[in-house]
DNA sequence: GTCAATAAGATTGTTGACAATCTTACAAGA
DNA sequence: TCTTGTAAGATTGTCAACAATCTTATTGAC
């Protein structure tokens, strides 16, 4: 492949949020050269071209995009901040590989993270202006959960309502911090909502957020939230072990 | 000053934990150049010899240690993980300075995460071992808290305290997360207990704590945590405002 | 046949030089 | 006086070569 000079995104997602006050420094649109090369190993690992444990060697990723081994060490050293890479000493990176235990922490981490997310947006003055975008997309899943065939539509509806919410949250760290953990388990969620069963269920949850961010009650959107990220983290592993058994 | 031969610790913390199932990796002893650096320049920040807002040259930092830029440059990424300093592109790094509202939102989500960490404890059959050193920690809070001279060794003990559970949780995310928000706000939390009569108040939730510990009681052990560190939020904020207003 | 020592190759870690960019100071014009 | 333009210096970004370390394959001994 040749140089890079294409397809900004993944990376810099974190940055891209809707708030107002906080955040002082302005966003470059700009990508560095690393923020580039990180984009694109984010963009194949997310989508599972390269699979969980895979060596990432310098020199290859230098040479496929015609840079030094430099500002691929610093890409490297990005994706590992998100989670999606492993780095060690002198051994080099490979793409993450995440055991069920990990799975469990990731998911425990962001049940109590999004808890608060949600509480805060649920508690926040200026929320009313999102919530029919946000009303719109759980239209769009209550639609998708009713028709089997549609699971995909499905799941990357929740991503997008996932990213929504998260954007919206006035936490310039908490923003950080979910949309890296959010990453590291994009292809687990993805797992946890495999059967329309479960995206029936996963509906009813999304559903009763909606209902607490309208009446503005802060409690029961933290506990909603909380509950709808351990359910999909025990979908998740429960598809993980019937996996691992064969 | 010369080359670097001595004096590692907090950048490892992260890492010496003690815990046993999960981690498979052992810790290296070793430190890297990169990681002594940050080492170095860690206590250096959280110590207050370099200011917060103050910039930190490349250049000057390898010819301090005697190194070339790149390590520094590695050792500068290191911190930024820990948000001990921040790295703006092309305009090198500086010591991180909080605003309130950002001091706000790291305490909102240690408490969030607080509350997460001592359930998992408290539902922990194999703390019963930790309880002792725990409780033996909270009998030397009490008796400086009593003592209005002994604020300093309050303050450590409540950290090291901090750093003991944290330890013991047994989500290597999660400690990783904890550790490193517990050192961006180690200087704020100490603001919040420079009063001897915020320290009694600390030491009740501190004991609330210990006997939800020894209950096994989940729940309480969370809600416990949680209104612990909130409460050293606001006590924090309470104290920076007033010396904002100067 | 299994295990340990060894050597060759592969890969990361470090360095110093060069390029690109930003900051600052100063001067000229409106 | 304020703004704008310019140039010098400072600082980070990138590169290619070298050093240190790890991995793997092979050999030899038990």
């Amino acid at each position: 492949m040749g140089k890079i000079r294409s397809t900004p995104h993944a990376v810099r997602a974190a940055a891209t949020h809707a708030d107002a006050a906080a955040s002082l420094a302005a966003r470059p649109l700009m990508l560095s050269l690393p923020e580039q090369i990180a984009a694109q190993l984010s963009a194949r690992i997310t989508s599972g071209i390269c699979a969980p444990g895979q060596r990432i060697l310098e020199q290859a990723v230098a040479a496929e995009f015609s840079v030094s081994r430099g500002p691929v060490r610093e890409a490297l050293r990005l994706l590992e901040k998100d989670g999606l890479v492993t780095i060690l000493a002198r051994r080099g990176a490979q793409v993450t590989n995440l055991s069920i235990a990990e799975v469990r922490e990731i998911f425990d981490i962001r049940a109590a993270l999004n808890g608060l997310r949600d509480r805060g947006i649920a508690e926040d003055p200026t929320r009313l202006k999102l919530l029919p975008l946000i009303a719109a997309e759980i239209e769009n899943l209550a639609r998708y959960a009713r028709d089997p065939k549609r699971g995909d539509d499905y799941v990357e509806t929740v991503f997008k309502l996932n990213r929504l919410l998260t954007a919206a949250s006035r936490s310039a760290r908490l923003r950080t911090i979910l949309d890296a953990l959010a990453q590291q388990t994009l292809r687990y969620s993805r797992l946890g909502l495999s059967t329309a069963q479960r995206r029936r269920q996963s509906v009813k949850h999304w559903q009763e957020l909606l209902k607490a961010l309208r009446a503005g009650d802060g409690e029961r959107a933290q506990r909603t939230a909380e509950r709808r990220v351990l359910d999909s983290r025990d979908a998740a592993i429960e598809r993980l072990q019937e996996l691992a058994q064969r």
